[in-house]
RNA sequence: GGGUCCUUAGCUCAGUCGGUAGAGCAGCUGGCUUUUAACCAGUUGGUCGCGCGUUCGAAUCGCGCAGGACCCA
C-alpha cells in the first residue's frame, strides 16, 4: 500500500512530466477557463434533436480528469470527469494536428481542457467535438480500475480522494450531508435561532457524561480538555440574552471507534429559551421531516433494509412504560427499588456497580431490553434525573426530569430536555457527580463553577436538543457505518 | 477488550493435495476516423502484509506482530 519508492507505472508518468518540463509551455499551466459544466450540457443538450445540435454550432470549454480513453488510430473519444459529472469528447487527428499525438501520451487520471462544439454521436450520446485540446495536470499515479473502481474499504477511508474520484456513490453521500446541515441551517434561521461558535479547548469539560481528550496549554502550564459538548457554554450565551442560539460543530470523546462511534463527531446543540422539551419534541419531528425532504427528496424511504415513513406522528413512551413493555415480568411498583432493579438486572445479565441508583439501573436495563427495539422513529421520554444531571426535574415526581431521547432504527439521534435553571440544585447535583467521579466513575462530571455562577444570575426557562448529525447521515443515507459519512474518519496510522 | 474473517501486480480478483505465481483492467509496442467495460495482435510488471518456525521445499501449514472488515462487550 505505500508505494513511495516509485512502481515502474509511476516512473513512467514521471518521465512523461520530465519530457513536459522540457517543453516550452508551462508543465502546469492555470490559464484555462472552462464554461460549461458536464452536467449543464446534458441538461440542456441531451434532448436536443442531432441535425439542430449541428445547426447551432454550440462552443463549449470544458475541463476535467479522463476517466476512460477509446483510442481508435486517427479518432479517439475520451471521458471526462468533472464536478458535476462525465461529458464525452470526440477527438480527430484531422482537426487537433499535433495535439493528437501528444493526446495519445497522456494517460487516464491526468486533467485536461478541451474546447469545442457539441454534437450528439451515432449512438445518440452529447459529446464534445474538440478542436482545441491541453494537458493541464499530469497525473502521476494509476487509477483504480475502471471498471472495478476502488472497492478495498481501508483504502477508500485512508485515501478518500481516490474514493471521491471513482465512486459516484461516495460523492453523493458527502453532498446529502452538506444539503443536511444547510437545511439545518436554513430551518433554524428561519426560526430566529443565532449561530453562535463556543470553545473547542475547555479547562472543565462538560455537558455530557463521558471521557475527555487531554492536551495541554504551554503558556499557562495548564491541561485543557477538547469538548465533550457545547452545551454549558451555550446555555451561558441563553443567560446573556441570546434567547435562541444554535452550534453546528465537532465534539471530541475519548472512546474506541466502531461502525457507530468515531472519537470526534458532529453534533447540532440549539437552546430555545420561553420553550419546554414537548416544544422540542415538536421541533424534532418537523425537523426530521424536513431533512428527509432535504436529503432523500421523500417522507418514505429505505434505511438498512428497512421502510420508513416519517409523515405520521412519531410515539411517545416514558422509559418506565417502555422498560416494562420489553419486560412484562417486572412490577411497576418496585421499578424505582434498588434491590429489585439489581435482581432484574443480575436476571438478563447486566453487570451493576455498587454506586447505581435505582435510575441508573433503569437506564441499563432499558439500553439493553428497550433500544434495540425502537426501529420507528420514537420519543422516549421521562428519564430519571439521576442520569439527567442537566435536566429540569418533573413538578410532579422529581424522580424524573423533563427530557426525552429520539430513537430510530434502534438507534438514538437526538437527547433533549427542559433546562434546569435551579442555580441552587444544580450545585446540588455538580456535586454529586463529583462524588460519582470520586469514587472511580471517569465519565462523571466535573464541578464547573462559573457555569453554577451563570445559573445564579437567571438562566430563562428554556429547552436544548442535541442531534447527532453522522447518525442522522447514516439513516438518511442508508450507511451502515459511520466512516461512510465522514470524509476522513479516524484511522490507526499507517 | 473478546470472537470470526481478510491482506497475492497500480486496481479487481484466482491460485487445487505444500513443488518457487496467474487472469481481467491499467501500462508499453503495433493496427484501427462514431466508441460505450471499444476491439485485434504482441508485451512489461510480484518483498504473495511483516517476522519467526515446521519442511528437502511455504502464497499455501503453525506461532507472533501490524493493518482492515464484521459481530459481541
Amino acid at each position: 500500500m505505500s508505494d513511495t519508492d516509485d512502481n515502474k507505472l509511476i516512473a513512467e508518468r514521471r518521465q512523461k512530466l520530465a519530457a513536459l518540463r522540457q517543453g516550452t509551455e508551462p508543465a502546469f499551466p492555470n490559464d484555462f477557463r472552462r464554461d460549461s459544466l458536464a452536467a449543464e450540457l446534458h441538461l440542456g443538450f441531451d434532448g436536443v434533436e442531432a441535425a439542430a445540435l449541428e445547426a447551432q454550432a454550440v462552443r463549449v470549454r470544458v475541463a476535467g480528469r479522463m476517466m476512460l480513453r477509446r483510442i481508435m488510430g486517427k479518432a479517439s473519444f475520451v471521458k471526462v470527469q468533472d464536478s458535476s459529472g462525465q461529458i464525452q469528447l470526440f477527438l480527430q487527428r484531422e482537426a487537433l494536428a499535433e495535439s493528437y499525438e501528444a493526446f495519445k501520451g497522456w494517460d487516464i487520471g491526468d486533467i485536461v481542457g478541451a474546447e469545442g462544439t457539441l454534437f450528439h454521436t451515432k449512438t445518440g450520446e452529447l459529446s464534445v467535438r474538440v478542436d482545441s485540446l491541453r494537458l493541464l495536470v499530469k497525473s502521476l499515479r494509476p487509477l483504480p480500475d475502471k471498471w472495478h473502481g476502488l472497492a478495498d474499504t481501508e483504502a477508500r477511508y485512508r485515501q478518500r480522494y481516490v474514493d471521491l474520484i471513482m465512486n459516484e456513490e461516495s460523492r453523493v453521500i458527502f453532498r446529502k450531508r452538506t444539503r443536511l446541515i444547510r437545511y439545518l441551517r436554513d430551518m433554524l434561521d428561519a426560526l430566529g435561532f443565532m449561530e453562535v461558535e463556543t470553545p473547542m479547548m475547555q479547562p472543565i469539560p462538560g455537558g455530557a457524561t463521558a471521557r475527555p481528550f487531554v492536551t495541554h496549554h504551554n503558556a499557562l502550564d495548564i491541561d485543557m480538555y477538547l469538548r465533550i459538548a457545547p452545551e454549558l457554554y451555550l446555555k451561558r450565551l441563553t443567560v446573556g440574552g441570546f434567547e435562541r442560539v444554535y452550534e453546528i460543530n465537532r465534539n471530541f470523546r475519548n472512546e474506541g471507534f466502531s461502525t457507530r462511534h468515531n472519537p470526534e463527531f458532529t453534533m447540532l446543540e440549539l437552546y430555545q429559551a420561553y420553550a419546554d422539551y414537548h416544544d422540542l419534541m415538536d421541533l424534532v419531528e418537523r425537523m426530521l421531516r424536513g431533512a428527509a425532504e432535504a436529503v432523500v427528496g421523500s417522507l418514505q424511504f429505505s434505511s438498512q433494509g428497512r421502510q420508513y415513513n416519517l409523515s405520521g406522528p412519531f410515539a411517545r413512551i416514558s422509559v418506565e412504560d417502555l422498560i416494562l413493555r420489553e419486560n412484562p415480568d417486572l412490577d411497576r411498583s418496585r421499578l424505582r427499588d434498588l434491590a429489585y432493579l439489581r435482581a432484574a438486572c443480575e436476571a438478563r445479565g447486566i453487570p451493576w456497580k455498587p454506586g447505581d441508583g435505582p435510575g441508573k439501573l433503569q437506564i441499563e436495563i432499558f439500553e439493553k431490553t428497550g433500544e434495540q427495539t425502537l426501529l420507528d422513529p420514537t420519543f422516549v421520554c421521562a428519564y430519571p434525573a439521576e442520569v439527567s444531571p442537566l435536566s429540569r426535574a418533573n413538578d410532579a415526581d422529581p424522580f424524573l426530569t423533563d427530557r426525552f431521547e429520539f430513537f430510530v432504527g434502534g438507534r438514538e439521534l437526538a437527547n433533549g430536555f427542559s433546562e434546569l435553571n435551579d442555580a441552587e440544585e444544580q450545585a446540588a447535583r455538580f456535586q454529586a457527580q463529583v462524588a460519582r467521579k470520586e469514587s472511580g466513575d471517569d465519565e462523571a462530571m466535573f464541578y464547573d463553577a462559573d457555569y453554577v455562577r451563570a445559573l445564579e444570575y437567571g438562566l430563562p426557562p428554556t429547552a436544548g436538543l442535541g442531534v447527532g448529525i453522522d447518525r442522522l447521515v447514516m439513516f438518511l443515507t442508508d450507511s451502515p457505518s459511520i466512516r461512510d459519512v465522514l470524509l476522513f474518519p479516524q484511522m490507526r496510522p499507517e
